[in-house]
RNA sequence: GGCCCAUUCAUCUAGUGGUUAGGAUGCCAGGUUUUCAUCCUGGAAACAGGAGUUCGAUUCUCCUAUGGGCUACCA
C-alpha cells in the first residue's frame, strides 16, 4: 500500500484565516491517522500578490496550533524545493510535453487583446467571453496560425502564453470524498491558461505537476476549488498520470448573514477570523485568536466540529483524540456558519481543566505592574477561585482584581441595595471579630463569622454583602472565607476599616 | 447570466424507508450557592416548498426556492 501523503498549499498573499488553518488542520489529521505525510507547499505563482511576511505567519500559525508540517517549507525534504517559484525549470519539459502531446497550445494573443475581445462581446450582449473550443479558431495561437507563422513568432521571440486545449463536449466524472461524484461537461470549460507570459506556470498547472511528483495521494482543499478540479482532472490524464483522491472541504460562513468567512468580518462582527494578529503593510490591524485569549487546543477542538463530527457525543477533543477519531467520510457537505459563542464555551471549558499552577505562570505576565503579590502560590490559589467565572486568561485577573489591587471603586449598586442603616455597625464588630482570629485560615474565618451571626442574630444576608463590598468593592464573586484567607487578616482589617468610612459617605451621594 | 455544490432547532450537528427526529452552544425556568459563576434538573426550538416512487417518506427521484462557490496571464 503505498503511503499517504497530503499537502497544505496556501499562497503568501496575506494571513491564513481560520478557514486555511481548518484545511491545514484537516490535512494534517488525515495524514497522521494514516500514518502519512503532511507537507506545506508555498504557492507563489502570482509575483504581483507576495505579501512579506506571510510565510512566517502561516509558519508560525500551524506551530502554534500543534499542527506542524512533517515535510515542506521550512521542514525540509527530498521533494523539494517545496517554493513554486523555484521550480520554474522544473515545470518546462512538462508543459512541452503537454504542447507535443497536442494537450496544450501557444496562444500569442496579449492581455490587451483578451480584454478587448470581452468588452466586445459584452457590447453584443455576451455575458460572459469565453477562450475555448469555438473562440479559439478566432484568435492567435498555434491551432488558428500556421505553423510557419507560429514557427516565425516563436523564434522571434514574440510573448505566449500556453492554453490547456479542452476538448469539446466531454463529460468529466470526478469522485469526490466527500461529495462522490460529479461531472462536468467540458463545454463549461474554458481553455485555462497553464504558463503566464512570464513563464511562470499558473496555480492550475503547477499544482498538478507538484502534486504529482511529489506523490501527494489525497488532495484536501477548500470548496472554492471544486469548480477546476474537472481541469485538473483532465490534466492528470493528458499526462497519464494516476489521479489524487479529492476532498473538497465545505466553506466556513460568516455568523451573521452569508458568504464566505473572510477578512475584515472579524473586528466587524467582534471575533477573530486569524489565528495570530496581523499587522496589514497599509497598518491595518486584525485580531488574532492567540492574542484574545484563546488556547490553542480550544481553538483547534473547536475548528475540527465545524464540519466535522465523530458521529457520537463527544466534543471535547485533544489533538491526539482528534487524530484517533477523525475520518474524511465523517466530514460534512454543508458550509458552516461560525458560531463565536460556542468558541468561547470551548475555551471556557479548557481554561478549567486547567490546574492552577499552569494557569498561573499564564497569568504573571498579565498581572498589574504594581500587583499587591506576584507569588505564584498566591496567584493559583487566586486562578483558582477565579476559573469557574471567566471564559479567557485576562478574565482571571480582571475579574479578581482585588486580589492584586486596593479597591478604588466600590459597586452603586449593592451599596444601594444591600448597605443598609444598621450596616455600618454591623461591620464595626465584624472587624474586631475578625480581628479576634489568631489563625487567619478559610475554615476559622467561616467558623468565627457563624459565630458571629449566632450571637447577633443576624443572617447571612445581613451581614455578607457588606463584608464582600468592604473587602473586595463587589457585590458578587467566590467564597468570602476564601477570599479572606489569601489576601490575609492585615489586608482584610485594613480594607475593612478604611472602606467603612467611604461608603459611609459615597451612601450619601447615592 | 452560465456552471458546480449545498439545504434537519437561532447556531454546530446526529439520525432512519415506519423514531416521542437525538446531542451540544445559546436562550428560558427551577434547584444548589450569602451573591455571582460553576454544577444539576426541566423547557421552548428543526427535517425549505411542491410533485413523484412506495403500504409508508425527513430519508430515494425530479422540479422549484433559497444559500454558497466558481466564472482572470489570482490562488
Amino acid at each position: 500500500m503505498t503511503k499517504i501523503r497530503v499537502r497544505f498549499a496556501p499562497s503568501p498573499t496575506g494571513p491564513l484565516n481560520i478557514g486555511g488553518v481548518r484545511t491545514a488542520l484537516y490535512n494534517y489529521l488525515f495524514a497522521k491517522k494514516h500514518g502519512g505525510d503532511f507537507l506545506l507547499r508555498r504557492e507563489d505563482t502570482d509575483e504581483t500578490r507576495f505579501v512579506p511576511g506571510a510565510q512566517e505567519y502561516i509558519l508560525e500559525s500551524l506551530k502554534g496550533c500543534g499542527i506542524e508540517p512533517s515535510e515542506g517549507v521550512g521542514y525540509g525534504g527530498d521533494k523539494g524545493p517545496y517554493i513554486q517559484s523555484e521550480r520554474v525549470a522544473i515545470y518546462k519539459p512538462y508543459y512541452e510535453k503537454l504542447v507535443e502531446l497536442g494537450h496544450a497550445y501557444y496562444a500569442f494573443d496579449t492581455a490587451e487583446d483578451l480584454a478587448n475581445m470581452r468588452t466586445q462581446a459584452e457590447s453584443m450582449g455576451m455575458a460572459n467571453w469565453q477562450y475555448n473550443s469555438v473562440t479559439r479558431s478566432t484568435m492567435k495561437n498555434s491551432i488558428s496560425l500556421s505553423k510557419e507563422e507560429v514557427d516565425k513568432r516563436l523564434t522571434n521571440g514574440d510573448p505566449y502564453t500556453i492554453r490547456m486545449k479542452i476538448p469539446r463536449n466531454t463529460d468529466i466524472r470526478l469522485h469526490d470524498e466527500i461529495r462522490g461524484w460529479v461531472t462536468v461537461n467540458t463545454n463549461n470549460l474554458d481553455d485555462k491558461v497553464l504558463v503566464k507570459e512570464s513563464g511562470m506556470p499558473t496555480y492550475h498547472f503547477a499544482n498538478i505537476v507538484d502534486d504529482h511528483l511529489m506523490e501527494i495521494t489525497h488532495v484536501i482543499r477548500g470548496e472554492e476549488w471544486l469548480p477546476s478540479a474537472p481541469l485538473h482532472v483532465l490534466l492528470y490524464d493528458s499526462f497519464g498520470w494516476e489521479r489524487p483522491k479529492f476532498a473538497h472541504l465545505p466553506l466556513l460562513l460568516r455568523p451573521d448573514g452569508n458568504g464566505k468567512l473572510s477578512k475584515r468580518d472579524g473586528d466587524r462582527l467582534g471575533f477573530p477570523v486569524f489565528p495570530l494578529d496581523w499587522m496589514s503593510a497599509e497598518g491595518e490591524k486584525s485580531s488574532g485568536y492567540r492574542e484574545r485569549g484563546y488556547f490553542p487546543a480550544a481553538f483547534i477542538n473547536m475548528l475540527a466540529l465545524l464540519g466535522w463530527n465523530p458521529g457520537n457525543t463527544q466534543e471535547i477533543f485533544s489533538l491526539d483524540e482528534l487524530v484517533e477519531a477523525f475520518s474524511l467520510e465523517r466530514v460534512g457537505k454543508s458550509g458552516s456558519k461560525f458560531d463565536p459563542e460556542k468558541a468561547k464555551w470551548f475555551n471556557q471549558h479548557y481554561l478549567r481543566i486547567q490546574n492552577n499552577d499552569d494557569l498561573a505562570k499564564l497569568v504573571l505576565p498579565l498581572l498589574p505592574a504594581d500587583a499587591i503579590s506576584t507569588d505564584l502560590t498566591y496567584v493559583a490559589n487566586v486562578c483558582g477561585m477565579m476559573k469557574e467565572r471567566a471564559t479567557f486568561l485576562p478574565d482571571l485577573v480582571s475579574e479578581g482584581i482585588y486580589f492584586y489591587q486596593e479597591i478604588d471603586f466600590y459597586d452603586a449598586d449593592t451599596i444601594r441595595k444591600k448597605w443598609k442603616d444598621e450596616t455600618p455597625e454591623i461591620m464595626q464588630e465584624l472587624i474586631l471579630e475578625l480581628g479576634a482570629i489568631a489563625d487567619f485560615t478559610k475554615e476559622n474565618i467561616e467558623a468565627s463569622f457563624t459565630a458571629f451571626l449566632a450571637t447577633k442574630s443576624l443572617g447571612f444576608g445581613n451581614v455578607g454583602p457588606g463584608f464582600r463590598l468592604l473587602v473586595t468593592g463587589k457585590g458578587m464573586g467566590p467564597s468570602m472565607f476564601e477570599i479572606c484567607a489569601t489576601l490575609g487578616k492585615d489586608k482584610v482589617i485594613s480594607r475593612m476599616t478604611t472602606g467603612l468610612q467611604k461608603i459611609i459617605s459615597l451612601k450619601k451621594t447615592l
